[in-house]
DNA sequence: ATGAAAGCGCTAACAT
DNA sequence: ATGTTAGCGCTTTCAT
């Protein structure tokens, strides 16, 4: 390349990485090198340039659950952020404890600059410790703990489960049970529940135990959740708060088998806001979190952290809204009532 | 590292790389460098090792629409099966032309030793065509095309289309309609719509030009397909066969809020298998596609290619099947009939 | 304004 | 069985 253009590897380099100084290379060897870079399809080596840099300008996000759409819409926000400041961002599932050991080791290897924990294991943090002390920016996402090393970004999804709940007393319900993710890390109730809680206590409503369920956050899990409440309550309650979009899709597919409607027999509330809430049967009433934008700055915060390694670490707190449509019975796409 | 075990580098190298020759270390030193390295927490640097094999150990999977769970699930089978072989797979998404432009330049640079399309647009291919003369493994999937240098795994489109259709036909449907996909670059129509049309004309039925819809294939296009095809049609069709599970998702959707019943006022019938079509209302007859199948052989293919460059290109079709569920009218979760 | 040279951290060929 | 050496393709001083 640089023979083919007539100059030096280095002038090459000073050239092809532009922006470093104004004016170090005449304007004539300038585009001299353009012409030659162009024509024969050169492109830096990325495995040179990293070893050489230190850097590897990409990033890694860690998907904990690559089916569900909401992680999807993050993904996005994050690589549309990424690919502005020339940074590309690449997914990494965890499903199985030995690709999480895969991942990690790539990580400590150098393979990314900076990493997105979509998980909210504490344990896929404790990993990265190592990483971390090489210098590996970090930025968690939902994290319910702290740590001096790693940025944190949250919504305000104790503010969301309220706000859910108290649509629902509002609409005149006092018997609302809960279906909430068994995530085996989870050693306090997640923000949500405590939402719920807040809003029936507010309300002088109790909640029986067995009006909270512990199950998978996935449609299945919705789907087994749902029925696992209806066996447990004598008397059936009129309206649930599921911990995410998936579980009160896979809800609404359990109330239909039983034969109950939906919202006249029991209102469903999810949260998240995916695309598909607008399309469910019925249209699903959710919490809706800014996922492009939780996306966005998680990449920010990555940038942030590796322009200046020394800086503390931030924590924001992004809000949420709640977003009415059929399932809680607040509204209906027909003038009145509904028939699937 | 080769320091604190007393050894050179080599041999650190050499124990790390195992399997590159039998007896090449005293199992005394493989044990003090073994014992260095994990006590040290030391893990080969990826980008040296990169430059030095010209080998990344790393497959990038052209995604073209991550909100869509097929692709997700494709993805998942393509990550066990790299994960095995100790290869990464990233995944990159192609919302935006630039965001294409990127992903072209990275793969030029060396980032991948393979790419797996999953777009069936001939430009990525096309563009694709410096990296592996420079010796990029490609493997397209569902590619409508021939490429010597490139091989392609396929499913049974055209079989799939065909049994839908049939299915429908079997069920006593005459008047069936078909929403496809708007995909800019497809010459000709798809192999699902060649299936299609194939049955209908052995049952010797005629397919009005206003039956087939042609949008985009997401659950939003589905949506706005159906109402195209109400909105076209003077006699409703009774049936309709979509491109895919979530176009299938947006016309259960748009039949709902024009208060048409599914199955009675219209059968749907979708495409691919997604997890999901289990939970929606109705549950969805569908034909599956392999898909967990789709992504391991994607990677074996892509490995072949690698281990053996100068070999010729393969090609492979795998099977579909029906899964028959609520939405076609043949079957039922209840005993009979049916109200949301 | 440009070139020469060193070196990022590894692996493979060649010594010993 | 192990060490020495060269070099992968870049970027970055330091010369000129």
């Amino acid at each position: 390349m640089a023979r083919h253009a007539g100059v030096s590897q280095a002038t090459v380099s000073i050239v092809l990485n532009a922006t470093n100084t104004p004016i170090r290379v005449s304007s004539a060897t300038r585009l001299r090198v353009l012409a030659a870079a162009d024509s024969l399809g050169y492109v830096p080596n990325h495995a040179a340039q990293s070893l050489r840099r230190q850097r590897t300008r990409s990033i890694t996000f860690i998907n904990p659950s690559p089916d569900n759409p909401y992680f999807a819409e993050v993904v996005a926000g994050a690589q549309a952020a990424a690919e502005k400041a020339g940074y590309s961002i690449s997914i990494a599932a965890i499903p199985t404890r030995e690709a999480a050991v895969q991942i990690l080791a790539h990580l400590n290897a150098g393979t990314s600059d900076g990493v997105i924990v979509g998980s909210r294991d504490p344990r896929v943090l404790a990993e990265l410790a190592p990483a971390i002390r090489r210098g590996l920016a970090v930025v968690a996402l939902q994290y319910d703990g702290e740590d001096p090393l790693v940025s944190i970004i949250r919504t305000d999804r104790e503010a969301g489960g309220y706000l859910a709940t108290r649509h629902l007393i509002g609409l005149g319900h006092t018997r609302i049970a809960h279906l909430t993710d068994s995530a085996a890390y989870a050693r306090r109730p997640t923000e949500r529940t405590a939402g719920y809680r807040r809003a029936m206590a507010e309300a002088g409503l109790q909640v029986p135990q067995e009006w909270i369920v512990v199950g998978g956050n996935t449609v299945a899990g919705g789907d087994a959740s749902l029925r696992e409440l209806l066996a447990r309550t004598a008397e059936r309650p009129s309206a649930v708060f599921a911990f995410n979009d998936q579980m009160a899709i896979g809800a609404l597919h359990a109330l239909r088998t039983l034969r109950l409607r939906v919202p006249e027999d029991m209102a469903v509330v999810g949260f998240d806001g995916i695309g598909l809430g607008a399309f469910t049967t019925p249209e699903l009433t959710t919490v809706e979190q800014p996922r492009v934008e939780v996306g966005q700055r998680a990449v920010q915060l990555v940038l942030d952290s590796l322009d200046a390694p020394s800086s503390s670490s931030t924590q924001v707190t992004l809000p949420v809204r709640l977003v009415v449509r059929e399932s809680c019975g607040a509204s209906s796409i027909f003038s009145s009532g509904r028939c699937g």
